[in-house]
DNA sequence: TGACAATGAATGAACGTTCATTCATTAGTG
DNA sequence: CACTAATGAATGAACGTTCATTCATTGTCA
């Protein structure tokens, strides 16, 4: 039963923040408390406050991950050969494999709490601001772009962008049993639709 | 100090509402107590169990609200005279003059609590369904609607107007110092850009 | 007075946090 | 190596607080 001596130890600090995500997503920040998030780990209550100074610091650490890992979604999407591959990857980052649906209902959650902690607001902004920079930059650096439509300006399809993303994550919470591959294909087509609005020229001119 | 006794009694279930809105809008559903509540309405904690069950009938009622509130904006945009003017309502609709940026808080709260409750998310999912069901109709009532853009169904399109809508509201959280007038600005913005992107022919084709 | 509206102190469950204690592992010593 | 001392990761009962809920009491008006 117990850790054979040869593995490493086990990383405290993840097995925590891992089983705080599964219990925060299943509950929310505030009805999660410390004893559950301790049973999903299978450790005592006392052991996280061995690692984290107290609860807010554990929900702290949660999103400056939930940061590192926007962070790595844009570097995929700056990667991508097409501007279309780019809008598949942003719009896809949530659809993990072995996380169904936690972490759409973690990043709602984590908006929510933004709305009433400035300190959670000042991480979530800056998350906002760096991704929206960053996806600004993509598309200003493809070619796709070259022929905006209409006036739009280049922010303003960021904007845009952003607001179907985080839409569709927070009605993503509505329908919690769908798999992984059903939210994917989902939200594949949404960025294809998005593209094809934006940069696509009209494959059927109007009758005019 | 008392009332004046030719006011109408006070319709007390409205009063507990209104303050429990504020206080859910500041603090988040489970963070708000049942004592804060009664502060805010001027009264005591034991006269809200006169007219509520318990906490979650409170929770409960206010999704109703929402819902009411919701078909009400769809009637209004039923009854406008173009479909652009029908999406600058849709998209305004949380812009209340009387109520500045609470009403994206207590959603997106609303949101994060369906992610966990079956029952409120049951409210919200109804809710949805029925305001897409609306404007799906809307759009295929309208005449500036006749040639739609590539191959996008009409669901296709509501879903992708709702992403946005949502989005917009989620992220608004974020930013709980704009006054209604900028967030209708705001917003008004994105129902033509969408606008725009979906239903009206390109003014200048490209090159090509 | 009777009927109902309203109060707020009391209750007990649940919570975040603490800390005295345990014990496997490691270091020190001959 | 054998034996003991020191370490600190890990435990979980206990503490003080907060909260939803109850209900005996008080106020109001016909």
């Amino acid at each position: 039963m117990s850790a054979n001596p040869l593995d490493p130890p086990p990383d405290r600090r993840e097995q925590i923040l891992r089983a705080a995500m599964v219990c925060f997503a299943k509950r929310g920040f505030h009805q999660a408390s410390m004893h559950d998030i301790s049973a999903e780990a299978g450790i005592s209550v006392g052991l996280i406050y061995r690692y984290f100074e107290n609860k807010d610091a554990v929900i702290s650490a949660m999103a400056d991950e939930h940061k590192r890992e926007i962070h790595d979604v844009l570097e995929r999407a700056r990667l991508a050969p097409t501007l279309l591959e780019a809008f598949e990857i942003i719009f896809t980052w949530d659809c993990s494999e072995n996380s169904p649906q936690i972490v759409s209902a973690f990043v709602v959650d984590l908006f929510a709490e933004a709305g009433r902690n400035p300190r959670v607001a000042d991480l979530v902004r800056d998350v906002a601001r760096t991704a929206m920079e960053g996806v600004t930059d993509l598309i200003a650096r493809s070619p796709e772009a070259t022929n905006l439509p209409y006036d739009l300006q280049p922010c303003e399809i960021t904007e845009m962008i952003f607001a179907v993303n985080d839409g569709i994550l927070m009605r993503d919470v509505l329908t919690p049993n769908r798999t992984s591959a059903e939210r994917r294909e989902r939200q594949t087509q949404f960025a294809r639709n998005l593209w094809r609005l934006l940069f696509s020229a009209k494959p059927e001119p109007a009758l005019a």
